[in-house]
DNA sequence: CTCTTATTGTAACGATGTTGCAATATTAAT
DNA sequence: ATTAATATTGCAACATCGTTACAATAAGAG
């Protein structure tokens, strides 16, 4: 029951905490770890979304990404959009929360926001 | 090269019809209409996006939906959410334009929003 | 009706993620 | 340090969703 500190737990981690606020795919962080099975990493990411300390978006082509969550130590909310940048490749998690209105009667549980587009970096 | 008419079009697209501004999956669709092949059904729906009178959109678990365009005759404008309901599990088309504030040197080229909820239906 | 070729069905493939199970490693107790 | 309980891992096999190759079929122009 109790959980307990592994090396795989603890190479996944460094990856997602080193990309920063970029987000990084299953498949990306078994090709920088390959000393780790692909279950593995799928299981111990699972697992960082089970204590809160990952999120996980689905792109707009039906991936999932994984991101360190920066800002959410008490509170976690995460009612903010992902930017894909469609030169560099890279995928932003943004900072800004999104104003939902729904319409009467509808109440939120959850959201996924993704935007795909140029980034400041490679707009010339 | 010239489009064609055919029975597995006409079809398909009276399914998507029917289900107004609710979107199906691919698989619903196939489950509709057992005398199409898969791949027909994937195929047919890509010509129909390529046309510009179906859109496709995300889950946040993964699987597409598709949509037929109801409010898109002249201008094609996608910046609207779409809302799965978790107790209907309907998907639905969500009119209203969401208001995207991207930070300075960011552009936009596409948008995937999806939230999950409770829709006024379900709500009691 | 005939011809061109867009469209379809079948089968096989690919990418991504999951499950079962025996082997291993972590942690706590002795 | 040794032992015991069990969380975690690796392997293999599976599941789902969507795509591709290619030969057979059928829409529609002439
Ligand atoms: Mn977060
Ligand atoms: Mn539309
Ligand atoms: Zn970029
Ligand atoms: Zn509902």
């Amino acid at each position: 029951m109790k959980k307990r500190q592994t090396k795989s737990k603890k190479a996944i981690l460094e990856c997602l905490q080193k990309a920063g606020n970029y987000g990084l795919r299953a498949d990306i962080i078994e090709s920088q770890l390959p000393n780790f099975d692909r279950v593995t990493i799928y299981r111990v990411l699972q697992s960082f979304i089970d204590d809160g300390i990952i999120h996980k978006v689905i792109s707009d082509n039906g991936k999932f990404y994984y991101f360190k969550c920066l800002k959410c130590e008490e509170v976690h909310y995460h009612h903010h959009y992902h930017f894909k940048c469609s030169i560099c490749g890279k995928v932003e998690c943004m900072e800004d929360e999104m104003e939902v209105k729904t319409p009467l009667g509808y109440s939120i549980e959850n959201v996924n926001f993704w935007i795909t587009g140029v980034c400041s970096n490679c707009k010339k």
